[in-house]
DNA sequence: TGTACATCAGTGAACGCGCGTTCACTGATGTAC
DNA sequence: TGTACATCAGTGAACGCGCGTTCACTGATGTAC
């Protein structure tokens, strides 16, 4: 493949094609390691001593490109809340986008979450965009009630945690018998949020045995919600 | 350094060496990558061609550590739930020794459950050992009317969920505040318990909305457990 | 007990490979006059 | 408008490296007689 020499200004158009480059290889290819300086010049159509006119080192695309896979998700996830108002169909629209992401992206998101990043500070992305919306989020439950009030962070890291174990599971242990990964995500994801609310209810130091003793009170009266 | 030439029959003693070899290395030196053949037959006291005598190939000597891992991980949740019998206290032993295990070797835990393995029937020990403990005491968990009766298996893979997402997360972005980790990992697994039980116990289709009046309908006759 | 010999665990040297990165360069682009 | 020239985006060739793996071999170990 032949390009056209960029003009003075340019640069960033290159850049930019570099980075998606990158990205697509990734995709097809694996891990950080499998994606080679020279296999995305090829792809851009360049020679591999031009990436170096655009990136330090091998690193530093490496940390463009999970720069722009962490803003696609923020993305992906502001999209799927949009309209949706209440903090629990917020966040719950928040999580199955994520989830959702990491699977139909498996080798960005491994690259993006599982993989620790060469450049920690790449990471800040993360607690910029997608990070924050979904700690705001949760912020949005505690104010309504539905966790108890304080700082929303622990929270926020659990739900995560959550959500990353099922989408990080699913990805690299695919044999398993998941099932629908939508419905699947969206059963983690319920029961990680109602769990926090739940230990919240219950409140002081929530013990196996309390838990088991709560459980059983809740059902002996067979009190039920109001339908 | 030099060793001597093992005897007709033991082949095996320079074979687990080299997986001792290996994951020793694997532990210093971060991924499956970093773990060179080389490195490898160096530590032990071996050329390089030595260990094709015992390994077919290095996924081959990669599947074997990983084997290796498993069955570690299975002997400390096993010990750490040694003598207790409460489904629910089980329960909670095997995921704290799962997550300590994982913070404790980073290293091995990513090889064994962050990276895709090489040859996927080696998870075939997964599904045998420590999963298979872990799914009885769910199980168990049923029996003991904690979870809804059913297959245990969805529930097993949701609470691995939890497990490993916050296991995961902890490795790969330590920088983020996570606080103590048996206490968090307490904490994430409790909440995943409960919200599965939680869950059962709501019934039907649990809706966002549904979640958030059940809590509300919790609250307000300020009806809290016996203590 | 002693010797000849087969076995096979481990060796040493080499293979070809693809990698990240460097370096002196080329020649199109844009500008100064 | 036309020409000389500085700039700098991109090139082509090469570097040194460590890797997985192979191959013909060596020589200690164990056995048959």
């Amino acid at each position: 493949m032949k390009r056209r020499r960029a003009s003075r200004g340019s640069g960033e158009d290159l850049r930019a094609e570099i980075v998606a480059a990158a990205k697509e290889l990734l995709a097809k290819s694996g891990s950080a390691d499998a994606m080679s300086i020279r296999a995305v010049a090829d792809a851009v159509g360049v020679t591999s001593p031009s990436i170096y006119l655009h990136f330090a080192d091998k690193d530093d695309l490496l940390s463009a490109v999970v720069v722009d896979v962490f803003t696609e998700l923020d993305a992906a996830m502001l999209s799927a809340a949009e309209g949706l108002t209440a903090p629990m169909e917020r966040m719950r629209a928040f999580g199955l986008a994520y989830v959702r992401f990491a699977v139909d992206h498996p080798e960005h998101y491994r690259i993006a979450a599982l993989d620790s990043c060469p450049r920690p500070n790449v990471d800040e992305v993360l607690a910029t965009s997608a990070f924050e919306h979904f700690n705001a989020t949760v912020k949005q439950c505690m104010d309504a009630g539905i966790f108890a009030p304080g700082d929303p962070l622990p929270i926020t890291l659990e739900l995560w945690a959550a959500a990353h174990g099922i989408a990080a599971l699913m990805i690299t242990k695919p044999f398993l018998p998941w099932g629908d990964v939508e419905q699947v995500a969206d059963r983690v994801l319920r029961a990680a949020a109602l769990g926090r609310a739940t230990a919240d209810l219950i409140g002081g130091d929530v013990t196996p045995a309390r838990v088991t003793e709560w459980l059983a009170a809740q059902k002996t009266p067979a009190r039920s919600p109001k339908q």
